[in-house]
DNA sequence: AAGTGATGTGGGAACGGTCCCACAAGAAAC
DNA sequence: GTTTCTTGTGGGACCGTTCCCACATCACTT
């Protein structure tokens, strides 16, 4: 019918023979159009299929309702990447539901190249996402743009951010193995200058310690009495690392006489649990394995991986919701916002005999 | 030093004492300046932090340089999809390249909402990822916007789209059971209103056919001597719905001497494997599985699942690049765009013997 | 009949850039 | 010394909205 790609309000009103002014009122909704004109208006619009333009809109404005998200990661995957691709599902649905809408980019160079970009798009907030270097959040201090954190990790106190309790649920994990009977635990850390890593390994170790299991970082045999746990790190935290790690200090373990392995993450735990199903080692009867994320890959191993839930759910949701208010000028939003974690019990640390007292695990 | 949030071209001409237009030519540099003005104006840029407002700038020009990509899916996980997520990642790092930014929205109602929302955002193009409605199709043609679809399907034959090449894939998935010796196969199908399981299911059955091996959906036993395809058909395609249909027809499989699972995507695969090692059945001694879309998973697993591997960062690449030459306004790009299907053999399907004549597979 | 108030509509500036065109100043050509 | 050309800069229209304010109209007072 009409074979210009957009029209302009100027051509809506001219069509519809009002000023662009009462069109505009029509339009956006706001100002008193009298029902005749209006049905004129919303006639015209039906026929130049007008859609009003955002861009316009936000240059008067000043605003354009958008939000950017940008996820710093130096390597696939980004967006899919299990708990990252979970909180980007709860921004976009968070952001539907408060008007927003999402501009979303990776930055591999951890720069400020992206930041700037988000800039000159005039966004109304950013949530940044994943471990960025100091100097990106000073940057963003310096312009007056409301932001909030994911998962990353600062000491400066006025950031506020978003992240799971690690510490706890770190402690949560040991109370588990403890309680199912484990004295002798292997543990594999991811890189600990990710902040996650390092705080779920020291609730960990923490409150491994208060039980009264000491904690080395040598490999020696245990003698028959003696307890003792066993931390290794690695300085990647994917699937192919648990495997490596695993099968280097195979030897330490089986000596040791481990008889549980808890990963700071579930990607390095199903590496692991891969080489002990590998060699023959029974899951859990023989050694008991406990990652942490609940990806959804855990629930669907064999045996399914007992893990410690993040609440990627709630972290996306509120990062757009105390973004929202800050962007609506509030300024006593919490600045460390933290998500509990909750210890999913499943087959991997659960024996036959420990089904009895505790056997609720989901699969 | 400056507390204002954002500075106009204006305000930065005049603390740089020079017009507007100097000021615009020094910073879009098109346009000459001489070298002290061109000094000034750039140290004015330091001082107010300015940052050229792309709004301003998409609304003279007419453009934005924007990508909207528009998630089809009713259900999570959406951008946390494994293959919908891959494919995003390469879509972002395109677009990158491409100097585009990506505008993300996930659609749950399949509505024209999201849709319009791009329009009004006045994207330079669209992507529409997953299987839409066709009146979506219908709706965006009416604006002259170019877009591609990725993953969908559709019989208009001016839809530019990427698809995996889903029915030779099946075949080769055919073939590869066929060589590893195996006449008795049981096949797990996904919805038959997605373009791809369907396509996988044909081509797997027709090339099976082709090999000789007749196709029936009845559930009666087998004689010794009879080959014989069982198909399955679920109308969901998640892990669950693959434990779930294996458990109901585990009986069956049996009855019937099944020794291969095939199923047309690797969730339902890694569901039916898991229910098959839960009863005890040797995978991959008693029985082979097979999946398709090579998922991080299936390569995870214990065994690592023998799977037909999608192009998803070919797809998520190409995506961007052919909507840039359609917003180029090139006019005789390839409608349809097929990404090659390649088998990937793991240890579900590669019992001992197997290995001396094609021991190929990654893990 | 003139004044008052309410009511619906239109005019036009503003938002922050780009870009066409005009123009001033100096160099080169006659 | 005037003309012509070059070169660097500035003026201002324009993109498509919103919104303030002015204005015309008409009913109702007095």
């Amino acid at each position: 019918m009409n074979t210009k790609l957009n029209h302009s309000l100027r051509e809506l009103a001219q069509l519809a023979g009002v000023s662009k002014s009462t069109a505009s009122r029509v339009i956006s909704g706001n100002g008193y159009a009298s029902p005749e004109v209006r049905e004129r208006v919303l006639r015209a619009v039906d026929e130049l299929r007008y859609k009003p333009s955002a861009v316009a809109r936000a240059m008067v404005a000043r605003r354009t309702y958008n939000i950017g998200v940008i996820v710093f990661r130096d390597k696939l995957p980004i967006v899919s990447h299990t708990l990252y691709g979970r909180i980007i599902d709860e921004i976009l649905m968070a952001a539907e539901e408060l008007g927003y809408s999402i501009f979303l980019k990776t930055d591999r160079e951890m720069s400020l190249r992206s930041t700037d970009y988000m800039l000159e798009q005039r966004v109304d907030g950013l949530i940044l996402i994943s471990r960025l270097q100091k100097n990106v959040i000073d940057y963003v201090k310096n312009f007056k743009i409301p932001y909030v954190m994911v998962n990353g990790s600062t000491e400066d106190p006025d950031v506020v951010h978003l992240v799971s309790n690690d510490e706890a649920g770190g402690a949560r994990a040991a109370e588990h193995l403890y309680e199912r009977g484990h004295r002798r635990l292997f543990i594999l850390a991811g890189p600990g200058e990710h902040r996650s890593h390092s705080l779920r390994l020291a609730g960990f170790l923490d409150r491994i310690e208060q039980l009264g299991l000491p904690v080395s970082r040598s490999l020696r045999p245990l003698s028959d009495q003696e307890h003792g746990i066993t931390v290794v790190e690695s300085p990647e935290s994917g699937f192919d690392s648990g495997v490596r790690l695993m099968e280097e200090h195979y030897e330490a373990f089986r000596s040791r006489g481990c008889t549980a392995v808890f990963s700071t993450n579930d990607m390095l735990a199903l590496g692991a649990m891969k080489v002990l199903l590998e060699r023959g080692v029974r899951v859990p009867e023989d050694a008991a394995v406990m990652g942490y994320d609940n990806i959804e890959l855990a629930a669907m191993y064999h045996p399914p991986l007992t893990t410690v839930s993040v609440d990627a759910a709630g972290i996306g949701r509120d990062a757009v919701k105390i973004l929202d208010r800050l962007i609506g000028g509030e300024a006593d939003v919490p600045r460390l916002n933290e998500y509990a974690s909750e210890v999913i019990v499943r087959q991997s640390t659960t024996r036959k005999e420990d089904e009895a007292c505790s056997g609720i695990g989901n699969t």
